[in-house]
DNA sequence: CGATTATCTTTACACTGTCAAGTTGAGTAA
DNA sequence: TTACTCAACTTGACAGTGTAAAGATAATCG
């Protein structure tokens, strides 16, 4: 929650705000700055115009993103076994790309912008996904197993977020567990 | 190629021009119809304003996108093996997506449009890939495996498009041969 | 207390998409 | 031929956009 007087925080909440209620296109600079009461110029200030903004609501993603990952991994029971913690972790990342599915395109789009704190939160909430391949990496290298899970959910989740397709045999996230289950072997 | 006079076709040409030199913030209807040697407003006549004119980029794209995935099929030499066909043509997907990154995004953006023809012509793409899965699938059900199949290639060409992520484990394409090898067993 | 600096507002500008009205030119019917 | 029609396109205007410059305001600090 943004304290007040905390512009740049109030920026970015007021931004995820209109990502997830009226999607990419309401997010312009005016509005955001409307949204947080200030005048459209305010931004200017603390971030590097339009641009430097969409990276900031693209950080904040990724640290939400992450904090979700790993509440779904601490709510795992003691006893789950770890293809079962692997399966949850990977459909919440599945269902947070079907939920704020404007946010989580800004989110990648901006990866290219190579920000430092982008790059640094992004890394961070891959990290939770690397580290539930590792009982599963046996003899074979762990890199190329790991970008093979990250790669299938990824996809998964990009197809599966805005509608089947194609319509006949749609992407649904309760076919996943047989992906990811192939995958794993 | 499109013919002189063909304005509808010209400005569709224009606009994936403008996509591969200039990106997607270069896409404004004001340049493409500048491009197209027309007024501004020439585009109303024949698209229902931007958003249909990028429907009708983005049904292009998956027309020159499935060619391209046909063209690789079709110059496989007659002793390949089905692993080596299906992986030619997903290599050819995922360089796809890193040769028209813009386009490749506007592709898969504009598909929740529901727009008939787009529809049309991206199912027509995914089943160069699915009938290429149907040596793999065996006994088991073949939707949920050429899901899988898709959604790890799909989510290999999204995070290979742009640029390495995270920076430390890249998802290179070299790795993905090893990846698709997984899922077929 | 006075000066300074960060924060924010106001104003202006070029650019965008869309709409309404006007222009043009090819085809058509009398 | 002449008048009509109509699709294709242009022109002009409008609200909305991001950005930059200049002004106002208030907190901080010497």
């Amino acid at each position: 929650m943004p304290a007040r007087g905390d512009l740049p925080q109030m920026l970015i909440e007021a931004g995820l705000a209109i990502l997830d209620e009226e999607g990419a296109e309401g997010l312009t600079l005016r509005r955001i700055a409307a949204r947080a009461g200030v005048s459209h110029a305010a931004p200017a200030h603390h971030f590097n115009g339009l641009p430097g903004l969409r990276i900031g609501i693209a950080t904040q993603g990724f640290q939400d993103f992450r904090r979700e990952l790993i509440a779904t991994r601490d709510a795992q029971p003691a006893d789950a076994g770890a293809f079962q913690r692997l399966l949850a972790v990977n459909l919440t990342y599945i269902r947070f790309a079907r939920r704020h599915t404007p946010l989580f395109r800004l989110m990648f789009d901006q990866l290219p912008t190579q920000d430092p704190d982008l790059r640094s939160v992004a890394r961070a909430a891959y990290v939770v996904l690397q580290e539930h391949c590792q009982p599963f990496v046996r003899d074979r290298e762990a890199a190329p197993f790991e970008t093979a899970v990250w790669a299938l959910t990824h996809g998964f989740a990009m197809l599966n977020m805005d509608q089947p397709y194609p319509p006949e045999s749609p992407v649904q996230v309760s076919s996943y567990e047989d992906a990811l289950r192939l995958l794993v072997g």
